[in-house]
DNA sequence: CATTAGTTTCAGTAATTTCTGAAATGACAG
DNA sequence: CTGTCATTTCAGAAATTACTGAAACTAATG
Protein backbone atom coordinates (compact mmCIF):
# COMPACT_ATOMS: atom_id res chain seq x y z
CA UNK A 1 0.00 0.00 0.00
CA UNK A 2 1.16 3.28 -0.55
CA UNK A 3 1.01 6.17 2.03
CA UNK A 4 0.66 9.57 2.07
CA UNK A 5 2.66 11.71 3.54
CA UNK A 6 0.69 12.49 6.74
CA UNK A 7 -0.76 8.83 7.45
CA UNK A 8 3.55 7.85 6.77
CA UNK A 9 3.92 10.62 9.30
CA UNK A 10 1.42 9.65 11.77
CA UNK A 11 2.58 6.25 11.71
CA UNK A 12 6.31 7.05 12.47
CA UNK A 13 4.81 9.57 15.52
CA UNK A 14 3.05 6.99 17.22
CA UNK A 15 6.11 4.73 16.79
CA UNK A 16 7.71 7.05 18.14
CA UNK A 17 5.25 7.12 20.92
CA UNK A 18 4.98 3.39 21.53
CA UNK A 19 8.53 3.14 22.18
CA UNK A 20 7.84 5.66 25.10
CA UNK A 21 4.95 3.62 25.74
CA UNK A 22 6.24 0.49 26.76
CA UNK A 23 5.76 -1.67 23.55
CA UNK A 24 8.33 -1.69 20.51
CA UNK A 25 7.91 0.99 17.51
CA UNK A 26 6.89 -1.63 15.35
CA UNK A 27 4.25 -2.91 17.18
CA UNK A 28 2.94 0.65 17.36
CA UNK A 29 3.39 1.09 13.56
CA UNK A 30 1.82 -1.38 13.44
CA UNK A 31 -1.00 -0.54 15.28
CA UNK A 32 -1.36 3.32 13.48
CA UNK A 33 -1.36 1.06 10.19
CA UNK A 34 -4.35 -0.71 10.67
CA UNK A 35 -6.08 2.14 12.45
CA UNK A 36 -5.89 4.35 9.36
CA UNK A 37 -6.99 1.53 7.27
CA UNK A 38 -10.42 0.52 7.79
CA UNK A 39 -10.39 -2.56 5.80
CA UNK A 40 -8.99 -5.37 7.66
CA UNK A 41 -5.05 -6.25 5.96
CA UNK A 42 -3.34 -9.70 5.90
CA UNK A 43 0.44 -9.70 7.18
CA UNK A 44 2.16 -9.33 3.91
CA UNK A 45 0.71 -6.05 3.09
CA UNK A 46 1.82 -4.94 6.64
CA UNK A 47 5.30 -6.20 5.54
CA UNK A 48 5.57 -4.31 2.28
CA UNK A 49 3.83 -0.89 3.46
CA UNK A 50 6.48 -0.71 6.66
CA UNK A 51 9.37 -2.39 5.42
CA UNK A 52 9.89 -4.55 8.73
CA UNK A 53 10.28 -8.42 8.61
CA UNK A 54 7.46 -10.84 7.73
CA UNK A 55 8.26 -12.31 11.47
CA UNK A 56 8.21 -9.30 13.26
CA UNK A 57 4.74 -8.23 11.95
CA UNK A 58 3.52 -11.67 13.44
CA UNK A 59 4.56 -11.17 16.40
CA UNK A 60 3.96 -7.59 16.86
CA UNK A 61 -0.20 -8.45 15.57
CA UNK A 62 0.15 -11.27 18.19
CA UNK A 63 0.95 -8.58 20.53
CA UNK A 64 -1.51 -5.95 19.82
CA UNK A 65 -4.21 -8.95 19.84
CA UNK A 66 -2.97 -9.66 23.69
CA UNK A 67 -3.84 -5.91 23.99
CA UNK A 68 -7.42 -6.13 22.60
CA UNK A 69 -6.30 -3.73 20.24
CA UNK A 70 -6.51 -5.48 16.78
CA UNK A 71 -8.47 -8.73 15.97
CA UNK A 72 -8.10 -11.15 13.43
CA UNK A 73 -10.99 -11.80 10.61
CA UNK A 74 -11.50 -13.23 7.51
CA UNK A 75 -12.27 -12.82 3.90
CA UNK A 76 -14.20 -14.85 1.96
CA UNK A 77 -12.26 -16.19 -0.58
CA UNK A 78 -8.83 -15.78 0.82
CA UNK A 79 -7.28 -18.14 3.21
CA UNK A 80 -4.86 -15.61 5.24
CA UNK A 81 -5.43 -14.31 7.99
CA UNK A 82 -6.63 -10.38 8.00
CA UNK A 83 -6.39 -8.01 10.69
CA UNK A 84 -8.32 -4.85 11.51
CA UNK A 85 -7.71 -2.24 15.11
CA UNK A 86 -10.31 -0.96 16.58
CA UNK A 87 -11.45 2.25 14.87
CA UNK A 88 -13.24 3.92 18.18
CA UNK A 89 -10.96 6.04 19.76
CA UNK A 90 -12.09 6.21 22.96
CA UNK A 91 -12.04 2.79 22.95
CA UNK A 92 -8.43 2.53 22.12
CA UNK A 93 -7.58 4.49 25.01
CA UNK A 94 -9.40 2.49 27.29
CA UNK A 95 -8.18 -0.72 26.21
CA UNK A 96 -4.30 0.89 26.35
CA UNK A 97 -4.92 2.32 29.79
CA UNK A 98 -6.17 -1.02 30.89
CA UNK A 99 -3.35 -3.14 29.49
CA UNK A 100 -1.14 -0.93 31.63
CA UNK A 101 -2.87 -0.53 34.46
CA UNK A 102 -2.98 -4.37 34.60
CA UNK A 103 1.23 -4.70 33.72
CA UNK A 104 2.21 -1.95 35.73
CA UNK A 105 0.48 -0.72 38.44
CA UNK A 106 -0.72 -4.05 39.72
CA UNK A 107 2.42 -5.38 40.38
CA UNK A 108 3.40 -2.02 41.87
CA UNK A 109 0.42 -2.60 44.19
CA UNK A 110 1.44 -5.83 45.52
CA UNK A 111 5.56 -4.67 45.96
CA UNK A 112 4.15 -1.87 47.99
CA UNK A 113 2.43 -4.01 50.13
CA UNK A 114 5.23 -6.27 50.68
CA UNK A 115 7.62 -3.51 51.05
CA UNK A 116 5.37 -1.80 53.82
CA UNK A 117 4.15 -5.13 55.85
CA UNK A 118 8.20 -6.00 55.83
CA UNK A 119 9.15 -2.56 56.59
CA UNK A 120 6.47 -2.49 59.63
CA UNK A 121 7.47 -5.78 61.28
CA UNK A 122 11.34 -5.26 60.37
CA UNK A 123 12.80 -3.17 63.70
CA UNK A 124 15.73 -2.59 61.72
CA UNK A 125 13.86 -0.23 59.31
CA UNK A 126 13.72 3.60 59.99
CA UNK A 127 9.73 4.35 61.17
CA UNK A 128 10.09 7.33 59.64
CA UNK A 129 10.91 5.58 56.41
CA UNK A 130 7.73 2.81 57.02
CA UNK A 131 6.03 5.56 57.08
CA UNK A 132 6.84 7.05 53.41
CA UNK A 133 6.68 3.59 52.19
CA UNK A 134 2.74 3.66 53.43
CA UNK A 135 2.39 6.57 51.86
CA UNK A 136 3.43 5.77 48.44
CA UNK A 137 1.36 2.30 49.45
CA UNK A 138 -1.61 4.13 50.00
CA UNK A 139 -1.51 6.98 47.60
CA UNK A 140 -1.36 4.19 44.52
CA UNK A 141 -3.92 2.06 46.11
CA UNK A 142 -6.50 5.17 45.79
CA UNK A 143 -5.61 6.18 42.43
CA UNK A 144 -6.15 2.52 41.51
CA UNK A 145 -9.81 2.60 43.15
CA UNK A 146 -10.51 5.71 42.06
CA UNK A 147 -9.84 4.36 38.48
CA UNK A 148 -11.17 0.56 39.23
CA UNK A 149 -15.01 3.19 40.23
CA UNK A 150 -14.74 5.27 37.23
CA UNK A 151 -14.17 3.08 34.20
CA UNK A 152 -17.01 1.39 35.34
CA UNK A 153 -19.37 4.13 34.69
CA UNK A 154 -21.26 4.44 31.23
CA UNK A 155 -19.74 6.35 28.70
CA UNK A 156 -21.53 8.94 28.11
CA UNK A 157 -21.28 9.62 31.76
CA UNK A 158 -17.96 10.41 31.79
CA UNK A 159 -17.68 12.32 28.64
CA UNK A 160 -20.11 14.58 30.30
CA UNK A 161 -18.08 14.96 33.64
CA UNK A 162 -14.85 15.42 30.82
CA UNK A 163 -16.75 18.21 28.72
CA UNK A 164 -17.17 19.64 32.20
CA UNK A 165 -14.20 19.94 33.26
CA UNK A 166 -13.43 22.11 35.61
CA UNK A 167 -17.15 22.73 36.58
CA UNK A 168 -17.35 19.70 38.39
CA UNK A 169 -15.57 21.36 40.78
CA UNK A 170 -19.15 23.91 41.80
CA UNK A 171 -20.50 20.07 43.82
CA UNK A 172 -17.86 20.05 46.31
CA UNK A 173 -18.08 22.75 48.97
CA UNK B 1 24.12 3.87 54.06
CA UNK B 2 23.11 0.07 54.55
CA UNK B 3 19.56 -0.64 53.18
CA UNK B 4 16.94 -2.69 54.96
CA UNK B 5 15.24 -5.31 53.11
CA UNK B 6 12.06 -3.43 52.47
CA UNK B 7 14.07 -0.35 51.14
CA UNK B 8 15.83 -2.55 48.83
CA UNK B 9 12.75 -4.15 47.66
CA UNK B 10 11.31 -0.44 46.86
CA UNK B 11 14.80 0.94 45.65
CA UNK B 12 14.33 -2.12 43.17
CA UNK B 13 10.76 -2.00 42.01
CA UNK B 14 10.83 2.00 41.93
CA UNK B 15 13.88 1.20 39.02
CA UNK B 16 11.75 -0.85 36.98
CA UNK B 17 8.83 1.23 36.88
CA UNK B 18 11.12 4.18 35.82
CA UNK B 19 12.67 2.22 33.19
CA UNK B 20 8.55 1.88 32.15
CA UNK B 21 7.87 5.44 32.44
CA UNK B 22 10.97 6.64 30.53
CA UNK B 23 13.62 7.60 32.61
CA UNK B 24 16.56 5.06 33.25
CA UNK B 25 16.30 2.31 35.96
CA UNK B 26 19.33 4.24 37.92
CA UNK B 27 17.41 7.78 37.53
CA UNK B 28 14.66 6.05 39.61
CA UNK B 29 16.46 4.36 42.12
CA UNK B 30 18.22 7.50 42.98
CA UNK B 31 14.97 9.05 43.03
CA UNK B 32 13.41 5.96 45.42
CA UNK B 33 16.29 6.90 47.82
CA UNK B 34 16.17 10.14 47.83
CA UNK B 35 12.14 9.61 49.02
CA UNK B 36 12.90 7.19 51.76
CA UNK B 37 15.58 9.60 53.31
CA UNK B 38 14.44 12.73 54.34
CA UNK B 39 17.97 14.03 55.35
CA UNK B 40 19.51 15.69 52.23
CA UNK B 41 22.16 13.22 50.42
CA UNK B 42 25.56 13.93 48.88
CA UNK B 43 26.39 12.44 45.60
CA UNK B 44 28.93 10.17 46.79
CA UNK B 45 26.81 7.99 49.84
CA UNK B 46 24.20 7.46 47.09
CA UNK B 47 27.07 6.40 44.70
CA UNK B 48 27.94 3.73 47.99
CA UNK B 49 24.41 2.77 48.64
CA UNK B 50 23.43 1.73 45.21
CA UNK B 51 26.51 0.82 44.12
CA UNK B 52 26.77 2.83 40.63
CA UNK B 53 29.19 4.92 39.21
CA UNK B 54 29.58 8.61 40.19
CA UNK B 55 29.59 10.12 36.85
CA UNK B 56 25.95 8.38 36.23
CA UNK B 57 24.52 9.47 39.93
CA UNK B 58 25.51 12.79 38.74
CA UNK B 59 23.77 12.89 35.72
CA UNK B 60 20.74 11.10 37.65
CA UNK B 61 20.00 14.33 39.87
CA UNK B 62 20.57 16.42 36.87
CA UNK B 63 17.69 14.91 35.46
CA UNK B 64 15.73 14.71 38.27
CA UNK B 65 16.28 18.30 38.99
CA UNK B 66 14.69 18.85 35.42
CA UNK B 67 11.47 16.78 36.41
CA UNK B 68 11.23 19.05 39.94
CA UNK B 69 11.33 16.42 41.86
CA UNK B 70 14.71 16.81 43.85
CA UNK B 71 16.46 19.68 44.76
CA UNK B 72 19.93 20.96 45.45
CA UNK B 73 20.90 21.87 49.40
CA UNK B 74 23.80 22.75 51.51
CA UNK B 75 24.57 21.73 55.02
CA UNK B 76 26.51 24.02 57.06
CA UNK B 77 29.87 23.29 57.25
CA UNK B 78 30.24 20.80 54.15
CA UNK B 79 31.31 21.84 50.84
CA UNK B 80 29.42 18.99 48.59
CA UNK B 81 26.24 19.74 47.23
CA UNK B 82 23.09 18.04 48.60
CA UNK B 83 20.24 16.39 47.85
CA UNK B 84 16.43 15.79 48.69
CA UNK B 85 13.66 14.68 47.29
CA UNK B 86 10.18 16.03 47.34
CA UNK B 87 8.78 14.22 50.38
CA UNK B 88 4.54 14.85 48.96
CA UNK B 89 3.44 12.32 47.38
CA UNK B 90 0.95 13.99 45.61
CA UNK B 91 3.27 16.41 44.78
CA UNK B 92 5.75 14.04 43.33
CA UNK B 93 2.38 12.42 40.70
CA UNK B 94 1.82 15.46 40.10
CA UNK B 95 5.19 16.16 38.50
CA UNK B 96 5.99 13.29 37.11
CA UNK B 97 2.21 13.62 34.98
CA UNK B 98 3.26 17.31 34.15
CA UNK B 99 6.64 16.56 32.76
CA UNK B 100 5.49 13.49 31.34
CA UNK B 101 2.53 15.25 29.07
CA UNK B 102 4.99 18.24 27.67
CA UNK B 103 7.97 15.74 26.73
CA UNK B 104 4.97 13.44 25.33
CA UNK B 105 1.64 14.63 24.62
CA UNK B 106 2.28 18.27 23.77
CA UNK B 107 4.87 17.37 20.50
CA UNK B 108 1.93 14.36 19.91
CA UNK B 109 -1.22 17.06 19.77
CA UNK B 110 1.45 18.84 17.39
CA UNK B 111 1.74 16.17 15.28
CA UNK B 112 -1.37 15.29 15.11
CA UNK B 113 -2.52 19.07 13.92
CA UNK B 114 0.09 19.13 11.38
CA UNK B 115 -0.72 15.58 9.86
CA UNK B 116 -4.60 16.54 9.83
CA UNK B 117 -4.26 20.03 7.86
CA UNK B 118 -2.05 17.71 5.88
CA UNK B 119 -4.59 15.15 4.95
CA UNK B 120 -7.21 17.32 4.44
CA UNK B 121 -5.36 19.17 1.78
CA UNK B 122 -3.77 16.85 0.14
CA UNK B 123 -6.14 14.92 -2.31
CA UNK B 124 -4.23 11.91 -2.63
CA UNK B 125 -5.32 11.19 0.92
CA UNK B 126 -8.77 9.66 1.70
CA UNK B 127 -10.99 11.10 3.61
CA UNK B 128 -11.88 8.12 5.72
CA UNK B 129 -8.11 8.52 6.65
CA UNK B 130 -8.19 12.05 7.51
CA UNK B 131 -11.12 11.64 8.82
CA UNK B 132 -9.49 9.05 11.67
CA UNK B 133 -6.50 11.51 11.72
CA UNK B 134 -8.69 13.88 12.78
CA UNK B 135 -10.31 12.04 15.49
CA UNK B 136 -7.42 11.01 17.23
CA UNK B 137 -6.66 14.57 17.33
CA UNK B 138 -9.99 16.11 18.58
CA UNK B 139 -9.12 13.13 21.29
CA UNK B 140 -5.96 13.70 22.40
CA UNK B 141 -7.07 17.49 22.20
CA UNK B 142 -9.84 17.07 24.68
CA UNK B 143 -7.95 14.68 27.09
CA UNK B 144 -5.47 17.50 27.40
CA UNK B 145 -7.25 20.45 28.02
CA UNK B 146 -9.31 18.46 30.26
CA UNK B 147 -5.91 17.75 32.16
CA UNK B 148 -5.32 21.43 32.00
CA UNK B 149 -8.52 22.79 33.83
CA UNK B 150 -8.30 19.68 36.17
CA UNK B 151 -5.03 20.30 37.74
CA UNK B 152 -5.47 24.05 38.25
CA UNK B 153 -7.86 23.48 40.57
CA UNK B 154 -7.20 23.56 44.61
CA UNK B 155 -5.85 20.39 45.82
CA UNK B 156 -8.28 19.56 48.54
CA UNK B 157 -11.14 19.85 45.87
CA UNK B 158 -9.31 17.21 43.75
CA UNK B 159 -8.95 14.89 46.83
CA UNK B 160 -12.47 15.18 47.64
CA UNK B 161 -13.32 14.16 43.76
CA UNK B 162 -11.46 11.71 44.16
CA UNK B 163 -12.54 9.83 47.46
CA UNK B 164 -15.96 10.63 45.98
CA UNK B 165 -14.96 7.94 43.04
CA UNK B 166 -17.99 6.94 41.04
CA UNK B 167 -20.34 9.23 43.16
CA UNK B 168 -19.58 12.14 41.16
CA UNK B 169 -22.02 10.63 38.65
CA UNK B 170 -24.74 11.74 40.16
CA UNK B 171 -24.41 15.08 39.21
CA UNK B 172 -24.40 13.92 35.80
CA UNK B 173 -28.40 13.34 34.71
C1' DC C 1 -0.76 -38.10 1.51
C1' DA C 2 1.87 -34.92 -0.98
C1' DT C 3 1.71 -30.14 -2.04
C1' DT C 4 1.14 -25.56 -1.20
C1' DA C 5 0.08 -21.36 1.33
C1' DG C 6 0.35 -19.33 5.57
C1' DT C 7 2.13 -18.63 10.30
C1' DT C 8 5.26 -18.96 14.16
C1' DT C 9 9.54 -19.84 16.53
C1' DC C 10 14.06 -18.89 17.68
C1' DA C 11 19.02 -18.22 17.41
C1' DG C 12 21.89 -14.87 15.90
C1' DT C 13 22.55 -9.94 14.67
C1' DA C 14 21.73 -5.14 14.84
C1' DA C 15 20.36 -1.07 17.04
C1' DT C 16 19.63 1.44 20.97
C1' DT C 17 20.12 2.76 25.51
C1' DT C 18 22.55 3.00 29.70
C1' DC C 19 26.61 3.06 32.43
C1' DT C 20 31.47 3.57 33.47
C1' DG C 21 35.92 5.71 34.33
C1' DA C 22 39.37 8.81 32.96
C1' DA C 23 40.05 13.43 32.02
C1' DA C 24 38.49 18.19 32.10
C1' DT C 25 36.42 21.73 34.52
C1' DG C 26 35.10 24.52 38.36
C1' DA C 27 35.37 26.57 42.94
C1' DC C 28 37.26 27.65 46.97
C1' DA C 29 40.93 28.24 50.89
C1' DG C 30 45.25 29.59 52.07
C1' DC D 1 48.68 31.46 42.28
C1' DT D 2 48.50 26.70 43.85
C1' DG D 3 46.63 22.67 45.75
C1' DT D 4 42.62 20.27 47.09
C1' DC D 5 38.10 18.76 46.84
C1' DA D 6 33.88 18.39 44.18
C1' DT D 7 31.40 18.00 39.93
C1' DT D 8 30.66 17.31 35.05
C1' DT D 9 31.65 15.77 30.43
C1' DC D 10 32.22 12.40 27.11
C1' DA D 11 34.07 8.50 24.48
C1' DG D 12 33.89 3.88 24.69
C1' DA D 13 32.06 -0.52 27.04
C1' DA D 14 28.32 -3.12 28.62
C1' DA D 15 23.71 -4.32 28.83
C1' DT D 16 19.39 -4.43 27.03
C1' DT D 17 15.97 -4.58 23.60
C1' DA D 18 14.31 -5.14 18.95
C1' DC D 19 14.64 -7.21 14.45
C1' DT D 20 15.76 -10.47 10.87
C1' DG D 21 15.71 -14.68 8.17
C1' DA D 22 15.96 -19.48 7.97
C1' DA D 23 13.72 -23.39 9.53
C1' DA D 24 9.84 -25.63 11.76
C1' DC D 25 5.25 -26.05 12.11
C1' DT D 26 0.04 -26.03 10.79
C1' DA D 27 -3.73 -26.49 8.10
C1' DA D 28 -6.21 -26.65 3.91
C1' DT D 29 -6.48 -28.52 -0.91
C1' DG D 30 -6.41 -31.64 -4.77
Amino acid sequence: MKLSTSMERFILHWGEMGSRWGVSRSVAQVHALLYLTSEPLHADEITDTLSIARSNVSMCLKELQGWGLVEMTHVMGDRRDHFRAEQDVWEVMTRIVEGRKEREFDPLLITLQRCQEEARADSTTDPAVAQRIGAMHDFVHDMTSWYDQVRKLPRPVITKLMTMGAKVARFVS
